[in-house]
DNA sequence: CCCCTTTTTACAAAGCTTTTACAACTTCGC
DNA sequence: GCGAAGTTGTAAAAGCTTTGTAAAAAGGGG
């Protein structure tokens, strides 16, 4: 698989052909300029890429990177993925999907995507 | 034979020529694209689909995948069931089969069809 | 205080579901 | 066969929920 990985397992880095990320040392590079993120924007972003390909539920970033449980209503999260997506600037609609009404899922610049057979419906299948 | 069974008995996977799915993860994939099916209708081609062969009637869709009650009139069955056929594309008729004045059958892509001048297959039960 | 970060608020835009209205079809009694 | 009654197909609109966005308010560390 992708980075070196340490005693628990977890990779270390993520590689792309525009993204880098140094999960220990808790910077991300975004062709060759370090990108200037804030803590919990770092948070949040990590968190995506750690599952990479994955969807990731609101109610699941919402716990692990606010500790929010399902009760609390907020919308901090969607305007964190606004600031990252900026900071993504032009992949950023490539890098972070929107899963309408579940989540969000990062996804590696060249990940395969699938297509739409059909004319209308929108980008992405269901999944929990 | 069918797909790997979880410890509730139930098939986890359905394939047949054309049509995939991982009922697990809740997706779909006909022709090696993957659908783009909202919850809805994944719900409704995913109850179809465990009960491949058989006849599910109005009533049981309703109830199942609405929680409609038969006291509830609604077309909202019949706009899902149109959406879904459009995203089946070519096979749409010979996998959603209408039984006039009860429901709707899945047929596996090359299941051999009988006149259902009198409906045959064992009606699913209503009840929840 | 001041600056930076985070969260909330308010509204706009987008997506999904349901209803509505009418056309087409099936069944059944005649 | 024919027509009536009921059912399903279809397209479009309406309704509701979720997400995007900008701006203001709230927090927090120096």
């Amino acid at each position: 698989m992708a980075g070196l990985q340490n005693t628990l397992n977890q990779p270390q880095l993520y590689r792309d052909e525009h993204l880098f990320i140094d999960f220990h040392q808790q910077a991300a590079v975004l062709d060759s300029q370090r990108m200037t993120l804030t803590r919990k924007e770092y948070d949040l972003l990590a968190l995506l890429v750690r599952h990479a390909g994955e969807i990731v539920p609101r109610e699941a970033l919402l716990m692990r990177v606010w500790g929010y449980g399902s009760e609390i209503r907020t919308r901090t999260l969607d305007v964190h993925i606004r600031r990252l997506r900026k900071k993504l600037g032009v992949y950023a609609d490539q890098y972070i999907e929107t899963i309408f009404g579940i989540g969000y899922r990062f996804q590696p610049f060249h990940a395969p995507r699938f297509a739409q057979s059909t004319p209308e419906g929108r980008p992405l299948a269901v999944s929990a």
